[in-house]
DNA sequence: TTGGCGGATGTTTTT
DNA sequence: CATCCGCCAA
């Protein structure tokens, strides 16, 4: 029991106090991670059976590296424990109980495209406008009213509900949420809510699986509490009921998914619901240093809705936050780029301490070309997953055709592609005829000549392929298979065909998913308690996949720069964090802003993203960036002015790089200067001074210390630097050694000097004669040896 | 039925 | 700036 050693006082009670209701309210930092996988393995030696726990994460990565560090340290009694995102441990339950809610074992779990094209589907067969029922804000509702367990008879008849949605001008909405729920069903879908909602629907109609689960699950911990829903909460107040084991652990500050229906209500609603929870505080930081927290308080102190705590650190003080504003986004990727190159050399930092933040997915690029300039290798986190590529949903849709016929969307996806002569007159009849007869799209295709339909052999064809699929499943292994559909529909040979460079990542990219499917078939999963093998069916196989997301297949430990949403980053630690995009209308966002609830959810988000941090935080904006494919100018985010003067530091921009004119150089000319506009609220023009192009020209003049060489800097002769010099770490600048600069071209070091804790090289340039460079910016290279 | 082209349109964030 | 959609010609 010498762990219960490593906790502090507070910790130590929350991991020990095992039975009834806990509430455990984990500031960031705070080892909240560590108490809950140490209250597990002290459940298991307190003699609790794993089979008996379930623990609840938010993402599947939380989960798979809590259930490492468990049977680290109590070894194999670990994988008993139920563990998992409350959409996989769901979807494993609704599998098995499948029969119990009309569903078939292998239903189909459709992701968002999948919901949206059904949607689309609709809102096309029944003629109706599709710039008022548009896909994306018809799912949301949807969605939200799923969260809330509210189901498409209930929806249609509360007044409230419908007469928003005729305010609105969408008085259909309610007939779109029943035909979607039937479409569904029909198909032997659900999608992410419905794994909620039958959950929920099994719990509530079927007392035998209720009891079965409340006697199974006698100890429930969830993570990330503040981002559960309604329809979540519910859940497991029904699991939890009877033995009322349940631990929450979560941080109202933290809670970053309102728009996914999460609530905070839900941690203010467990005191009412548990009178005697025990409630623990964890508010010591021992991640980031004293400016950090401190810097992060002040944010939080802004927001009116909060769970009063103080987070403090022993930390020693650290940098100051520092605050940089650069001229436009492109040179913000280089300045971070830079900035990262810097630490490396000076502190001998790995690219894995870095990690950039940014509010949008679409603010990576700038960073990722300056990265890859600089020959700093890194990683994307989120974006388009591996299981969103276009090549990917076909052959999986092949899969999920093979299993479950119903599925319509599979099947639309798959029919002509590759093409086979079956397009669109005949879908469209099929469609008609699917709703005159109310049969399944599939019993209408398997069936063409019943209605009618003559697209001659080509559908007899399809059927009879997919048909031979699913009668292979039975006795030939999920990989075999895939890799047989792969060949038999022809889909290997198309990607092959494509020569071009997406081609051929295309094939690749399927063929990792066949060696991931083989992965999945050869791994020997057996259940110690039945002694029988865990489902590899391909079923089985379709269903863990899709509620995969991208960041689970990454390696670990990999010496990478991370890039990432804020979103993404939560859980996340980095000794050094650049939050990127520090504008308003971008971090907050522009929907945002008219609205208190949403602005703070904004500003919990800004939270998150400087509480990753452990010694080194910057925040960087950008005074023009590109949207929507223009140029547009950009105020510095009001967060910036939430953090004490005290605790920054603020820097000025960079000149443009001459040889390599930026946007916005093109667009107007632009004198840089050093401005603290971040730090003082008045400085932040008004739009009728900051969207002038000339703006800029009347800010102050740059300070002592001009960061790069002032503007006098000779036009550079052309200057050709070898291809196969490299930019180098600092060390391997040396007297004597041969260098190469952007601009100055070739040269050799003469001496090395410091002034304070710059390093000066002086080198003499063959076509400049001798110049003394500073070596932190210079990025000089030298071909290695 | 297929494929190509031009225009409209859209950006949070994720299971 | 990308992608997606609809329209048109072959």
């Amino acid at each position: 029991m010498q762990y219960l050693e490593e906790l502090n006082p507070e910790q130590r009670k929350a991991v020990e106090c095992i039975n009834g209701p806990v509430m455990i309210i984990a500031g960031a930092g705070s080892g909240k991670t560590r108490v809950l996988t140490y209250r597990i393995i002290h459940m298991l030696n307190s003699g609790v059976d794993g089979f008996n726990i379930l623990a609840l994460t938010f993402t599947n990565k939380a989960a798979q590296e809590m259930k490492e560090r468990i049977s680290h340290m109590v070894g194999d009694e670990a994988r008993n424990v139920m563990m998992g995102t409350f959409h996989s441990v769901f979807a494993r339950i609704l599998r098995m109980e499948a029969d119990k809610i009309g569903y078939p074992t292998n239903f189909t779990i459709y992701d968002t495209d999948d919901a949206k094209s059904v949607l689309k589907n609709i809102i096309k067969e029944n003629n109706l406008d599709d710039a008022i029922y548009k896909p994306n804000s018809i799912l949301g509702r949807i969605s939200s009213a799923k969260n809330s367990l509210i189901n498409w008879q209930q929806y249609q008849l509360s007044p409230e509900l419908m007469t928003e949605d005729r305010m609105a001008r969408r008085p259909m909405m309610g007939k779109i949420f029943e035909w979607y729920t039937k479409r569904c069903e029909k198909s032997g879908a659900m999608d992410f809510d419905d794994l909620l909602v039958k959950m929920h629907e099994l719990l509530e109609n079927s007392p035998e699986a209720l009891a079965k689960y409340q006697r199974k699950f006698k100890y429930i911990l969830i993570d990330e509490f503040q981002d559960t829903n309604f329809a979540q909460y519910e859940i497991i107040k029904k699991l939890a009921a009877v033995n009322e084991n349940i631990a929450v652990v979560g941080d109202d500050a933290q809670s970053i998914y309102a728009f996914r229906g999460a609530t905070i209500a839900n941690i203010l609603n467990f005191e009412k619901d548990y009178p005697d929870v025990k409630t623990f505080k964890l508010e010591q930081n021992y991640r980031s240093t004293q400016h950090i927290v401190k810097s992060a308080n002040s944010i939080i102190e802004n927001n009116r809705a909060q769970i009063k705590k103080e987070i403090w650190t022993e930390n020693p003080g650290g940098d100051k936050v520092q605050i940089v504003q650069t001229a436009s986004d492109n040179e913000e990727g280089r300045w971070v780029a830079d900035k990262i190159f810097e630490n490396k050399m000076r502190n001998r930092w790995r690219n894995k301490d870095f990690a950039i933040l940014y509010r949008t997915n679409a603010q990576s690029r700038s960073f990722e070309e300056a990265l890859r300039r600089l020959d700093i290798s890194y990683r994307i986190y989120g974006g388009l997953s591996f299981y969103q590529r276009k090549e990917i949903k076909d052959f999986i849709a092949y899969l999920r055709l093979t299993v479950n016929w119903q599925d319509e969307e599979a099947l639309r996806r798959v029919i002509n592609y590759p093409a086979r002569g079956i397009g669109k007159t005949t879908m469209d009849r099929a469609t008609v005829a699917m709703h005159e007869t109310d049969r399944t799209l599939w019993e209408v295709v398997a069936n063409a000549s019943l209605y009618s339909i003559k697209a001659g052999k080509s559908l007899e064809d399809f059927v009879w392929m997919i048909k031979s699929f699913t009668g292979m499943m039975a006795n030939t292994n999920a990989y075999d298979l895939a890799q047989y559909i792969g060949k038999q529909t022809g889909l290997i040979k198309e990607l092959a065909d494509d020569k071009t460079v997406e081609g051929v990542s295309r094939y690749e990219n399927v063929q990792e998913l066949l060696n991931s499917i083989k992965e999945f078939t050869e791994e020997v999963r057996v259940n110690e308690e039945t002694g029988e093998i865990v489902d590899k069916s391909l079923g089985s196989y379709l269903q863990t996949v899709s509620l995969l997301t991208s960041s689970e297949a990454e390696e670990e430990d990999e010496d990478k720069v991370k890039l990432m949403t804020v979103h993404s980053a939560k859980g996340l630690e980095y000794p050094c964090i650049f939050v990127v995009g520090m504008e308003e209308e971008l971090f907050p966002s522009a929907r945002s802003v008219d609205d208190r609830s949403d602005l703070e959810e904004e500003r919990r988000l800004f939270y998150v993203a400087v509480t990753r941090a452990r010694e080194k935080l910057y925040l960087t904006y950008a005074l023009n960036r590109y949207r929507f494919g223009k140029l547009m100018f950009c105020d510095p985010s009001r967060f910036l002015t939430e953090i004490p003067e005290h605790f920054t530091e603020t820097s000025g921009i960079r000149q443009p790089k001459a040889q390599e004119p930026d946007a916005f150089t093109r667009v107007s000319s632009f004198r840089s200067g050093f401005n603290n506009t971040a730090s003082k609220p008045q400085a932040r023009g008004s739009f009728g001074t900051q969207n002038r192009p000339d703006y800029p020209a009347n800010r102050p003049a740059q300070p002592s210390a001009p960061i790069r060489p002032a503007a006098s800097t000779p036009t550079p002769p052309p200057a050709e630097v070898p291809a196969n010099f490299v930019v180098s770490p600092l060390e391997a600048i040396q007297a004597g050694v041969n260098v190469a600069h952007q601009k100055f071209g070739m040269g050799v070091v003469e001496s090395l000097e410091t002034a304070g804790d710059q390093v000066f090289a002086n080198v003499v340039f063959q076509q400049l004669g001798a110049k003394k460079i500073m070596l932190k910016f210079a990025k000089l290279m030298v071909m290695p040896s």
